[in-house]
DNA sequence: TGTACATCAGTGAACGCGCGTTCACTGATGTAC
DNA sequence: TGTACATCAGTGAACGCGCGTTCACTGATGTAC
């Protein structure tokens, strides 16, 4: 293999940027995290496999980075969404909205963060999971404080719009040939009618 | 190895069963597809890898096999929780409530149906995903034709309902951390909610 | 009823592959004197 | 300014493993005569 230039003193760091890069695109390309192999990372950073240990103890642990990662941009895509609109209903649909947005642009990195196995037995919320909820029950509260919203229940029905929003995005990106009603439909279905949005 | 019993004459067929029964037991545990090696199964079934040539092309004809039979159960599964009730909500509710109690479970062969990753890249819905999905069009277009749901699409609706009892079911099973509203309460947000069930 | 033989359900050894991880190493970069 | 040396980013060979698949085979079951 052709040596690659070697990064200088002290700018070691700068290759887990890369490895964690390159281990990101083969997940969203592949939608497989059992793709995501030492081998295939280093292959896609241009190093030989042993070089990644430098920066991470085991396989797992590049993996777990890179659902980090994950978490963070997909909260401050929906903190993004939010906005700061004054109307609170807008906001409530802008960060709907943003969800679908980044489970469809992104969407392996999306079915990462809700449908890995390992989540599977009982594990509890990640804190960044808790966070990213906690931004819709507060958009949605809002809109009953602001009288926008019939809702007795800020966080039950906050928790069956995520469901929505969730089950609607994954089924969405996966079925494509689904007749799907037109873009914002389902989204006002989720919003308005799971939030329980007065009309004006 | 010990040798295990062997069939008899002309009852070869009868390792195919065992096969899929160890396939699916295995896929069950451990919910991962790649888990279903062809090696793996063999070892549940008791019999060497190469025996299970005479019954299957590959290994991912093992998977498929499994899969076809996932749905099958699902569809039926459906179709007995609609029942006969002469009440068409009630119907419909029992449909709904079937398709969740299938996914709790046989939660890993729930998501294996839905969340398959050869599913992505553009795929059609299978004819038995239509099939289980046509029977809650069915159900909520009763209630309609009843006047017991004001729904004016009963197709879009029961977009709305199958996308939020997807989400629901996947993430129950996935984080029973959550807080979850007890049991009936997310079951009622979806039918009567999304399915615009009118109050008697 | 006895026996030779075809059938067929299954076996065991072997192959090449990609994997995670370990090990001893190399050689450019920077530093102390 | 020159030179010896420490540092450290990264390499290449090797390991043992489980995998899918192939191959030549075995030996009990059933059948033809």
């Amino acid at each position: 293999m052709a040596t690659r230039a070697r990064n200088r003193r002290g700018e070691g760091a700068r290759l887990r940027d890369e490895i964690l890069t390159a281990a990101t695109r083969l997940l969203e390309e592949t939608g497989s995290e059992e793709a995501v192999t030492l081998r295939a990372v280093a292959r896609g950073v241009g190093i030989s496999a042993p070089s990644i240990y430098a920066h991470f103890p085991d396989r797992s642990a590049i993996v777990e980075a890179v659902v980090d990662q994950a978490f963070t941009d997909f909260t401050a895509a929906i903190a993004a969404g939010v906005g700061t609109a004054s109307d609170p209903v807008e906001r409530l649909r802008g960060g709907c909205a943003a969800y679908l947005d980044f489970a469809d642009r992104h969407r392996n990195r999306y079915r990462l963060l809700f449908e890995r196995r390992d989540l599977i037995p009982g594990r509890q919320m990640t804190q960044v999971q808790r966070d990213s909820f906690a931004i819709l029950v507060d958009a949605l509260q809002a809109c009953i404080d602001a009288d926008r919203s019939t809702s007795r229940d800020a966080f039950g029905d906050a928790s069956a719009m995520w469901t929505a929003l969730h089950g609607y995005a994954v089924l969405h990106v996966g079925l494509p040939g689904f007749p799907w009603p037109p873009e914002p439909d389902m989204l006002d279905r989720i919003v308005y009618g799971l939030g329980h949005i007065s009309p004006r």
